[in-house]
RNA sequence: GGUACCGUGGCCGAGAGGCUAGGCAAGGCUCUGCAAAAGCCUCUACAGCAGUUCGAAUCUGCUCGGUACCUCCA
């Protein structure tokens, strides 16, 4: 465990060793949901991917305080500045409050991130909660000099910035073909240059959500609240900032701009960014209406799809891939998984009940080594889930009596996958009926079966066998007695 | 159009200059009243074509195919 963490920095593009700014403690921002519409898989798949991170640096005993913010104001739709903000148009269609629409779906937001076992980050903030920060940021950048107020609204002028600035050193992207890229900008535009972006955004008439500025009412721009809260509750300095690739070139390009314009500093150490999840091997996305919504895959309630898979079968799913990977998303893809998840859970529940004897015909430290080595390795989920499936068929075989385990070893192996699966890859038992009865039930049902059985009775105790079968519960008789394991 | 990235066995996915993950599926065997589970075994791949090298799936070049970003997106 003394070896040292790795992470892939999009920064450098490199994997550097990892080294807290203060030791100990680690402060992690990520870019959290624009609430304006359910969350689909693939953004689950950003949150689980640091969900797990953050589960790790707890594991290791770091004190973390990870940020995630909920974007519920601003957040331009299309690429004109005049454009009207997702949150007011939505609450237009449906003719309610913005913040009704919000709360809405911040609601739903944290009910599939509890499902899908995730920890509450440390502190999520609202943007609308941080209007007078991001004001003062914005503030803060036209003293500067990098940015400028025109009819009420503020942008950041990349140009200037550019000139004494590595403005594209995250997206490592070059700057002359961004600024000549042909592209025309839509419509009217009050910005000095084509990059330009907006900071404040003077609100229409219609506009529902305002606030007041010293430019007049008007709403922020969608990349000043990241920046604002995450120097608010991190400092001008802090350890990881991460999101999807997608947020790169423009979204934390930008993001990064702001901070230094306004901190002289390049807010975090390393940028860590999650890949896509596909469909067909195409990004999963709204706007290409190949998204699944959770509970959708939940319940089976989807065209593409044949079943149901529970929530830790997704999840199980996302660890088998690298979070810098694609996942694609498939019928037999999750098949495999769930039964692959029921493989190791069910080896898990086997730990407990293991015969001991004086020596290990197994090497338990190599795995335990193999698998933090995996996990040091920037996060390699798979690889150190490969390394846990090497230790259920120890397990098995020990259950078989084809191999043997010390009384330590067994402790040790409990413990491995305690901190693994459930600690730090977040995983967990889901229990498939309410009823806390059912082994009680269960162990009557088979001792009247095991009687037919002694009886030769096959007929009863074939019965009794495919009947459960057909209710999800599964019978395995072996030398030491019969046990049974709900099937979905 | 520009800029990146990717192409691994039936499927999903790691890895990465020589010792060739893992899961699922398929076939065989063991155990077993039958079955299930489990274990063991089998199937052994890296788009194509050249090149570098003692040796390449891993490096270089080209070709083909795909994707992402450049516009809101995790």
């Amino acid at each position: 465990m003394g070896a040292t963490l790795k992470i892939y920095n999009t920064l450098s593009r490199t994997t550097e060793d990892f080294k807290p700014i203060h030791a100990g403690h680690i402060g992690m921002y990520v870019c959290g949901p624009t609430v304006y519409n359910n969350a689909h898989l693939g953004n689950c798949r950003t949150y689980i991917s640091f969900d797990t991170i953050f589960r790790y640096f707890l594991h290791l005993g770091y004190k973390v305080r990870y940020v995630r913010n909920i974007t519920d104001a601003g957040h331009l739709e299309g690429d004109s500045d005049e454009g009207d903000d997702k949150f007011a148009k939505k609450a237009k269609l449906e003719q309610v409050e913005p913040m009704e629409i919000v709360q809405r779906f911040t609601v739903d937001f944290h009910k599939v991130l509890e499902q899908l076992n995730t920890l509450p980050p440390s502190i999520e903030p609202t943007a609308t909660g941080h209007i007078l920060e991001q004001i003062e940021m914005a503030q803060k950048i036209i003293d500067s000099g990098f940015a400028y107020e025109k009819n009420g609204s503020v942008y950041f002028d990349v140009e200037k910035f550019a000139q004494k600035n590595k403005y594209t050193e995250l997206s490592n992207r070059n700057l002359d073909e961004l600024l000549n890229n042909t592209r025309e900008l839509e419509g009217q535009s009050e910005k000095k240059g084509r990059l330009d972006f907006a900071l404040w955004i003077k609100a229409k008439p219609e506009h529902i959500m305002r606030w007041n500025s010293p430019w007049g009412q008007g709403f922020p721009g969608w990349h000043i609240e990241c920046s604002a809260m995450s120097s608010k509750y991190l400092g001008n300095e802090f350890d990881i900032h991460g999101g999807g690739m997608d947020l790169i070139p423009t979204h934390h390009t930008n993001e990064i701009a702001q901070n230094i314009a306004c901190h002289q500093k390049q807010p975090a150490r390393y940028w860590i960014h999650t890949n896509m999840l596909t469909v067909n091997s195409q990004k999963m996305s709204k706007s290409l209406g190949n998204s699944f919504l959770p509970n959708e895959l939940f319940s089976g309630n989807h065209k593409l799809l044949d079943k149901g898979y529970s929530p830790m079968t997704v999840r199980f799913f996302m660890l088998q891939a690298h979070y810098r990977s694609t996942l694609d998303f498939s019928n037999e893809a999750l098949q495999a998984a769930e039964k692959g998840y029921q493989r190791l859970m069910n080896a898990v529940k086997l730990i407990a009940n293991l015969k001991t004897s004086n020596l290990s015909t197994v090497n338990c430290e190599v795995l335990i080594s193999s698998v933090y080595e995996a996990m040091n390795n920037d996060f390699n989920t798979p690889i150190a889930l490969a390394n846990l499936f090497d230790g259920v068929r120890i397990i098995n075989s020990v259950n078989d009596g084809k191999e043997s385990i010390t009384e330590k070893d067994k402790q040790t192996l409990q413990k491995l996958f305690n901190d693994f699966l459930f600690d730090i890859f977040g995983l967990k038992e889901e229990k498939n009926s309410t009823s806390e009865n059912i082994d009680g039930l269960m162990n009557l049902i088979l001792e009247i079966r095991n009687e037919a059985k002694a009886k030769k009775d096959f007929s009863t105790s074939d019965l009794i066998r495919n009947k459960l079968k057909e209710i999800g519960f599964e019978i395995k008789d072996g030398k030491d007695g019969t046990e049974f394991s709900i099937v979905n």
